[in-house]
DNA sequence: TTTATATATGAACATATATTCATATTATAA
DNA sequence: TTATAATATGAATATATGTTCATATATAAA
């Protein structure tokens, strides 16, 4: 008996290639490899990574709205963290993957 | 002791969201579904997503640079099937993720 | 040979994306 | 209040990307 092809839905089909497209870009991988260790505030991350305070700002919103990080505020400050453990496992995975090729 | 921060080489950043990439396009990600199954010819995956035989063509041709899909020739046909594993599980993992939510 | 079929390729184009700049918002300190 | 610091936002822009079209290449059949 043949196995059938199920099509993937469309919903499905366009939540899967968003989260890829989070991590396909190397600006939001430094970013949340520096969000393995612990929560960092935008102006350290772009400080770390040497980057714009608003490109920071930009990718953290993208990464907030695919819920990939989360955010916290203490006074002025606003601390960005992980917020999906399936894809920072996935991401943590991929990198290891590709150090050693 | 503070476990210091290990910055991403080029190469693996470069690698890294190249695989992503291939992952984040709806269409690649349609034709590497299909391929879980079993190897296909260019034009019976052109017809079963209802895509331009180019188009497919050009996005083998992509997958095929990143060493995720191989073919072998038989006549004038062309089978492509997958070659990675490890990102075709990974595809797997977040399709079934984003399924369920 | 000529013809038909399967696939690949390059150019063109429209759209998407990443980044920067200038400025707005928000909260604290003076 | 005014000034300062941290972050967010929108416009502008340059570049990247996906798709189509027309055509080239490769193999097989007539």
């Amino acid at each position: 008996m043949e196995k059938p092809y199920l099509p993937l839905d469309e919903e499905t089909l366009f939540l899967v290639s968003q989260t890829f497209k989070a991590l396909a870009d190397p600006t939001r991988i430094r970013i949340l490899h520096l969000l393995f260790e612990r929560e960092l505030s935008v102006t350290n991350i772009a400080e770390r990574l040497d980057l714009n305070q608003s490109n920071v700002s930009h990718q953290l919103r993208f990464l907030k709205n695919l819920r990939l990080v989360k955010y916290r505020r203490d006074g002025k400050t606003i601390y960005y963290s992980q917020d999906d453990e399936h894809v920072m496992k996935i991401l943590q995975q991929t990198i290891d993957h590709a150090c050693h090729h």
